[in-house]
DNA sequence: ACATGTGAACTGCTTCACAGCG
DNA sequence: CGCTGTGAAGCAGTTCACATGT
């Protein structure tokens, strides 16, 4: 199986969000124009990205908007809840772990870590924040499916590489370093400092 | 002038952190090689990418470190301080506003808005939390450059209009939703669920 | 008639390879 | 000789255009 692009799959998501929409206003059948036109693409496009994994149209008619959700959910593996942890409870970790967000969409925050003593035992939005050197431990009898990484850039790299050994197969990032992760090990990392860098290039050249 | 990638900016963004932890090594200078290494790309990526803006490499030698990293920030726009606000002032808000990865790197937050009763006048990390009516008076005497949007969706795109309309040409935007803005507005969505969906598609797929 | 599904064409980013210069 | 700068080649992602099914 060929590999599909990282756009492509971000471009799924977001045609399940607008079908989702579609499906609350109680239509029915949608085709690949409407799906374009809701998604700033092109027709061609969504079909393409459609078709990688089958046929889900019927010809002259588009596409049933319940058949396709279902379908981009099967793909993406939103089928299942997926047990998240947090790693710092610092304001960012802190503000992700009541995103309401994440658990609309099936992730489920298990746990909130951080190394501060200070921290430790503090109750944050309802989870009492737990020592990371629990971490091995716990992950042994529940076992997180991702982990996000909020902690500071110079313990990032420490801490990813504990959360790969305890088993975890994917890791989204803050923190504003690169990190090594083995090849079998999935990651995004989020830099926010790079994204404002992004448009002050866009400010500074029209 | 023709376009530069979007990729080939963020890759810019990445040399000018690698120039710099190179500099605090006391490092004068580097080679595409070395600068690729670090970047986990090629050499002739980095020297495509620099390329771009004029040659600034020394044959048989590299690139002065100090030398490369002023061109950098330069043309990412860094040399001047650009003015942010922080409209949304819920957990996310907070936690950008007090994130030291923004003002360590010239970007200054200059006042936090929001619409509910409840918090405006209410202190966070050393900002008062503003009226959003205030807004359009504020910016006609401080003018801000950048806006950063941390209001739930359903607010999301009415926020967008009046920022717009202050003449605001750049805007990072937090919330789940694909914001309509014109031509000449930069705009960057940072898709948190989105980019779990990233990483459940990951794990559902190998 | 209408909208899908898909090869073929195209566009643009990345990698290669080497001439050019220090 | 080493490393840059850059055309040319290669590759991946997008768009076109049309045959196909309903």
């Amino acid at each position: 199986m060929k590999r599909i692009a990282d756009s492509a799959v971000r471009r799924l998501s977001l045609y399940l969000r607008f079908l989702e929409e579609f499906e609350s206003r109680g239509l029915t059948t949608i085709s690949s124009d409407e799906l374009a036109a809701r998604g700033r693409t092109t027709s061609s496009q969504v079909r393409k990205d459609l078709s990688f994994f089958g046929s889900f149209g019927k010809r002259g008619l588009g596409y049933s908007v319940a058949e396709l959700a279902a379908r981009l959910r099967q793909i993406l593996g939103l089928e299942r809840e997926w047990q998240v942890i947090i790693i710092g409870a610092g304001k960012i970790g802190e503000a992700l772990a009541q995103y309401r967000g994440f658990s609309q969409r099936g992730f489920r925050i298990a746990a909130v870590y951080d190394s501060d003593p200070a921290k430790i035992g503090r109750r944050i939005d309802g989870f009492v924040v737990r020592s990371i050197d629990t971490l091995r431990a716990d992950q042994a009898k529940r076992s997180a499916d991702i982990a996000i990484i909020t902690v500071p850039a110079e313990a990032a790299q420490r801490v990813v590489t504990l959360v790969v050994q305890t088993g975890i197969r994917a890791i989204m990032n803050f923190a504003p370093i690169q990190l090594q992760v083995p090849d079998n090990v999935a990651i995004k990392t989020v830099n926010m400092a790079m994204e404002l860098e992004g448009l002050s290039f866009a400010l500074s050249n029209r």
